[in-house]
DNA sequence: TCCGTCACCTGATGGGGCGTCAGAACTCAC
DNA sequence: GTGAGTTCTGACGCCCCATCAGGTGACGGA
């Protein structure tokens, strides 16, 4: 069961904090090669199941050797977990979305359909890091955990501040903002994940992109979604 | 990238259709070795990592060898495979709550609590076995996505038939119910496996528990849930 | 241009799991 | 008690892991 490692050391990962292994930061060279690895774990994981991922293959692919690997990373959850950090600062612009989403009428519908959309999209694009981020969170990986609580926890805070401004209101009553706007996300976040598993049970994902904004706007709202 | 085996093999899984790698069917001993191989593997994989799991523990834990291991399963993946399929079998029950509910007013939400509850319960008691069935189907393994969507696809099929009965009498328009049952289905499973998480970030289960109703009983029925 | 130095990379290695035999151990009917 | 059938395992060749000592290459200074 892999542990938590020493979390200061993810503090600043914009490509400067970096530390190779013996604790020299890298020159020019050295980042370069550490890009190509990361790359390459990320192609990898694309093509290849978490189980059967190699560390000879990454540094094969990468045109290196695996004693290069661990310069750069301890383990191969090591290049994950950045890779899921990395996906976390790009979540920044669904978070936007929701902020600064007119939720309100039958725009506040157009918001929803629209979100699911990029939803979508942004787990396509990180379906490889976001599998193995959920796993290994699910198996109590700490460093994992974390990754994952910072990328959804700003979605939800966010849907959870649009539910309290309609609630303030008088409406959407009975339930914790937080908790609702939690089951949002993670039903969203399921749906993303799973959708091209319902094609293939026959519902396409047009239908489940509806039936995902509609929950999505009873969610925020409180209100009936239009029955067009 | 593991691959889809003879289907023709998994149909008849009551301790029966048993057959050992070569081709022979077990006597007594031999199952009793069988079932506690399999046992082991899912007490394993609840303690360890899927990732590190290893055929040797495994076998060591069941008090004998590698070798035997593989006598009866062709790989772990096979083995996890039969967990997999014990749990869709013991899912049933979940699907005759949802077809035998109530689903009309507050009785409706009683039975979306209460399904909610059967259903937390029932994934924390197969979550080890439910994440690698998971990750496997995400990783486009048709062994592993054939078990859950033989297991949500009943699920999903009974809410969509409670939905049906709704939307012919006027309620609950504007979705197609397999699209709306299948988000449902998929919600309600994330939530369940992340429940912890919720914990972690101090929103408490009870919260989440009803949030969850809530979007249940909206989304089978088209009615505001009770905002008590 | 050459050289020293430091950054970077790798070949080689011990350790260990994988999957597969051949044959040992066990069981049970007679 | 015996033998045929069933079940189990020790041992093996293969490959991957993770590490280290030492080789290779880049770059600034003379």
């Amino acid at each position: 069961m892999p542990d938590a490692t020493s979390v200061d050391e993810n503090q600043d990962q914009d490509d400067e904090g970096v530390r190779a292994s013996d604790g020299r930061v890298p020159g020019r060279r050295g980042r370069a090669t550490r890009q190509k690895l990361l790359e390459q774990t990320a192609e990898m994981l694309r093509t290849t199941s978490y189980r059967d991922l190699k560390v000879i293959d990454i540094a094969r692919g990468a045109g290196t050797s695996p004693a290069t690997f661990y310069q750069y990373f301890g383990d191969v959850e090591a290049a994950i977990l950045l890779l899921g950090e990395e996906m976390a600062r790009d979540s920044e612009r669904l978070v936007h979305m929701i902020e600064e989403g007119d939720w309100g009428g039958d725009a506040g519908y157009e918001t929803a359909l629209a979100f699911a959309d990029e939803f979508i999209r942004f787990w396509d694009e990180h379906r490889p890091v976001l599998r193995v981020v959920d796993l290994s969170t699910d198996e109590g990986d700490r460093r994992f955990r974390n990754v994952r609580v910072r990328w959804l926890n700003n979605l939800t805070k966010a849907f959870a501040a649009v539910t309290e401004t309609f609630q303030a209101e008088g409406r959407n009553q009975g339930v914790d903002a937080m908790a609702n706007a939690g089951v949002l996300v993670t039903m969203i976040a399921n749906v993303a994940a799973h959708h091209y598993g319902f094609e293939y049970w026959g519902i396409p994902t047009a239908d489940v992109r509806i039936a995902l904004a509609r929950y999505t706007y009873w969610g925020v709202t409180g209100q009936q979604p239009p029955t067009s």
